[in-house]
DNA sequence: TGATTGTTTGCTCCA
DNA sequence: CAAACAATCA
């Protein structure tokens, strides 16, 4: 098959480019997933390349899944030699260090590939006993968010405690890098590994272990990054430790839709890339085919205003289609219904539009989803409070955690005391005392205290008694299936009794979604997840891994939208302070990462753009509604774009103001028609997307599928698709063979070892039936 | 020790 | 109007 039909001169160059560095410019609407997947395609069939020896990182768990899927239908063969590894950044990660980690124990000590990943939640746990610890108040030192976003800096820089410590003495720095020091110390003790760690830790294993290093050099012959714009520094010394033996790295950005900039992601990655690999070929994508000619217009014309930026103009062959609609609303609720009704009209009109309403921030989903409820129309929220961040559902993750790995103190006193079954605060606060005093894991420090008789009798019995139920409960963890353990967990806990007794809608609720996450364990072990494979996807879902493609309306954060595109947009909350948000207002490139932002939002729309403001908002129910001011970014779209209405606009408009009343009565009525991402419906098929099946060739051992042997071609006797024997290695099935006779180097999958180069005539190896 | 009641705060985006 | 926290009482 030709992958180079169909596409554009400038997207046949880059498919075509195949070794060597390549920096791909897509603007937005460009066609580069379409380019990407092609690329893939074409490595794989038309440069007889086996498909692990590709690597593609994406942005989403869902990105990969599609771009995986996309690759396959252009192949129409889904063997695992046409199958390249599609990953995150964080997931590949993850597989790395839960399967050649062991040597990162060199280098941080207590490490071992059985760690736990730590979610925020956890982290500002921590951060609040080092506070308790250090007598240090939220109030009058710093939030604990910030402190928190201080050091995920320094680590992204690979800084440590000692660089703070070198950086100043004022009190502030000083305390913050005990903090710092602290709080790696707690994460060391638990072994367990932030998200920032998770790259982190796996440049520091690449540059430690030479073996391991050499390894995935051998593998990935290829490696493409896909939203390059968006990744931090560590990302970049990860590409660059992955791609030592041979530089064929195609990163693929747009400096226009950089959004992640409060995350570590550095510009300099780009820059950097040209510098760092002097023959790289930079190709542009600039035809747009995604919007009409006044959406793109607009939308170029607000990111024209940005200073930082290299400066290109997207075109497209599009026709001018509709004005952007700006409307002036009276206040949140108002434009709330607005939103809603203006989705009703126009789906009457082309019933099978998809629709999104974009935001700044989650909590403005609130009123939009009330509106919609409103008019019975079906939504789906991407993010928000997603359903694995209950408590119910973290208690119980938290208890297989702490089954897994006693030493995660964070996790263990999470749950001592769920249900309540005696171990107070201040029991709690002794043991965290004894463990800081002594130097040991919690779990360590309730043992050695039950033993010396250290505690109150009352105190000892519940305390004992816990601890024998985590140690009964322990037995045999490996062996036994993932449900069984959950269910074990439900029922010795009284996690489950506890709820079955208590008769509120809301205990009700909270049971049906643990019963949920034990089908899903059921599913998952089916699927043959480990109960760490469990844990992990539990860990790595993204707000967006989510969508679903087929819900006509879906409601979610300028954030999460990117890379998506919907035929009908809304974005809601153009106002000064909420977007560009008041936290990016004291630093023009803060400011400037918003309207890149907003750039984002608008090229997400095909065919229309509406863009709404309220003159009033309230901050939550029962606040006094502020007065707003229009975002810049709405003076940034030019006049002639735009139809104005709302309530200054001089055409008629339904007095939606007048409803509200009925409209805030109805909305109580429960009138939910709306299937939320949160609802209990959605649990299972939540749990059973997340059941991305881990990439082949870094995945654990899997049998593997015999490849369909290439039609046409004659049969070599160590060609692709045969199946071979090693002396040391056993059963492998060639994926590709490179020279003549028996000189000639072949690449085996085997199963359990990996991939494998051997020169046939030194491998010693067997042609097997 | 833990459930109940009262008080205060609320403020980004995310793997 | 929540959630998070503090204070109070059983």
């Amino acid at each position: 098959m030709d992958f180079l039909k169909g596409l554009n001169p400038q997207q046949k160059e880059a498919v075509a480019h195949v070794e060597g560095p390549l920096l791909l410019l897509a603007g937005a609407g460009s066609g580069k997933t379409r380019v990407i997947t092609h690329r893939i395609a074409h490595i794989i069939s038309e440069h007889h390349v086996p498909g692990p020896c590709v690597l593609a990182v994406t942005f989403t768990n869902k990105a990969a899944g599609e771009m995986r899927e996309r690759v396959q239908r252009l192949l129409g063969d889904p063997s695992t030699m046409h199958s390249p590894v599609v990953s995150t950044f964080h997931s590949f990660c993850v597989r790395l260090l839960r399967r050649d980690g062991k040597a990162l124990a060199d280098v941080r000590h207590g490490f071992t590939p059985r760690f736990n990943i730590y979610d925020n939640d956890d982290q500002i746990g921590i951060v609040k006993s080092i506070y308790r610890q250090l007598g240090l108040d939220e109030k009058t030192f710093m939030q604990y968010r910030a402190a928190l976003s201080r050091i995920s800096h320094a680590k992204n820089k690979d800084e440590g405690p000692e660089d703070m410590h070198k950086a100043g003495t004022d009190p502030i720095t000083s305390r913050l890098a005990v903090t710092f020091e602290r709080y790696e110390a707690a994460l060391r003790q638990a072994n367990a590994l932030d998200f920032d760690d998770l790259l982190l830790q796996s440049v520091r294993l690449l540059r430690h272990d030479g073996e391991t290093r050499s390894k995935y050099n051998r593998q990935f012959e290829f490696l493409m990054i896909d939203e390059y714009q968006d990744t931090n520094r560590t990302q970049y010394q990860l590409m660059r430790l992955l791609s030592e033996a041979r530089p064929n790295v195609c990163v693929v950005g747009d400096e226009d839709q950089s959004i992640y900039g409060w995350r570590g992601a550095d510009i300099r990655n780009i820059l950097d890339f040209e510098r760092d690999y002097p023959n790289a070929k930079v190709i542009r994508l600039e035809q747009n085919y995604r919007s009409t000619k006044n959406i793109l217009d607009a939308a170029s014309a607000v990111v024209a205003n940005n200073k930082q930026r290299k400066g290109k103009w997207l075109w497209t062959e599009h026709g001018a289609g509709d004005a952007i609609r700006v409307y002036e609303a009276m206040d949140g609720e108002n434009e709330a219904l607005f939103i809603a009704d203006t989705i009703e009209r126009s789906l009457r009109q082309e019933p099978k539009d998809r629709v999104a309403v974009l935001y700044r921030t989650n909590f403005q989903s609130r009123q939009i989803e009330e509106a919609l409820r409103r008019s019975n129309r079906k939504y789906l929220v991407v993010g928000g409070f997603s359903y694995y961040q209950r408590a119910e559902v973290k208690d119980i993750l938290a208890y297989v955690k702490a089954l897994l790995n006693p030493d995660d103190s964070i996790g263990l006193l999470r749950i001592v005391n769920i249900p309540a079954r005696g171990i107070g605060k201040t029991t709690i606060e002794q043991v965290e005392r004894f463990a800081a005093d002594n130097a040991v894991s919690a779990w360590a420090a309730m043992g050695q205290m039950i033993e010396e008789r250290l505690l109150s009798g009352r105190a000892e019995l519940a305390l004992s008694t816990f601890h024998r139920m985590m140690e009964e409960l322990r037995e045999g963890i490996q062996e036994r299936p993932l449900p069984a353990i959950l269910r074990a967990i439900l029922d010795r806990t009284g996690y489950q009794r506890v709820l079955e007794n208590d008769n509120t809608p809301e205990a009700e609720s909270r049971l049906g979604n643990v019963q949920e996450l034990v089908n899903a364990a059921a599913d998952a072990a089916e699927r043959g997840e480990t109960v760490a494979d469990f844990l992990d996807h539990a860990a790595l879902v993204a707000d967006a891994d989510g969508l679903d493609e087929q819900a006509q309306v879906s409601l979610l954060t300028m954030h999460n939208a990117k890379g998506l595109e919907f035929p009908v947009v809304f974005i809601a909350g153009m106002e000064e302070g909420l977007f560009p948000h008041s936290r990016s207002h004291n630093s023009e490139s803060e400011l400037e990462e918003e309207r890149r932002l907003c750039y984002v939002a608008m090229t997400r729309a095909e065919k229309k753009l509406h863009m709404s403001w309220a003159r009033y908002r309230r901050r939550y129910p029962g606040a006094a509604a502020e007065k707003s001011i229009p975002s810049r970014f709405l003076a940034e779209v030019p006049n002639q774009l735009v139809q104005r209405g709302g309530a200054k606009a001089a055409a008629p408009q339904v007095d939606l103001f007048a409803e509200r009343h009925e409209v805030r009565e109805s909305a109580k009525k429960n009138l939910y028609t709306g299937k939320t991402y949160n609802s209990v419906d959605n649990i299972k098929q939540y749990f059973s997307e997340r059941g991305v099946p881990a990439p082949r060739g870094i995945a654990a051992p899997q049998p593997v599928p015999p490849p369909a042997r290439p039609a046409g071609k004659p049969k070599a006797p160590f060609g692709p698709g045969a199946s071979i024997r090693h002396p040391r290695y056993g059963q492998g099935i060639v994926l590709r063979r490179e020279g003549e006779g028996d000189e000639a180097k072949l690449t085996v999958q085997f199963a359990g070892h990996g991939l494998k180069k051997l020169i046939q005539k030194y491998a010693g190896i067997k042609v097997e039936e």
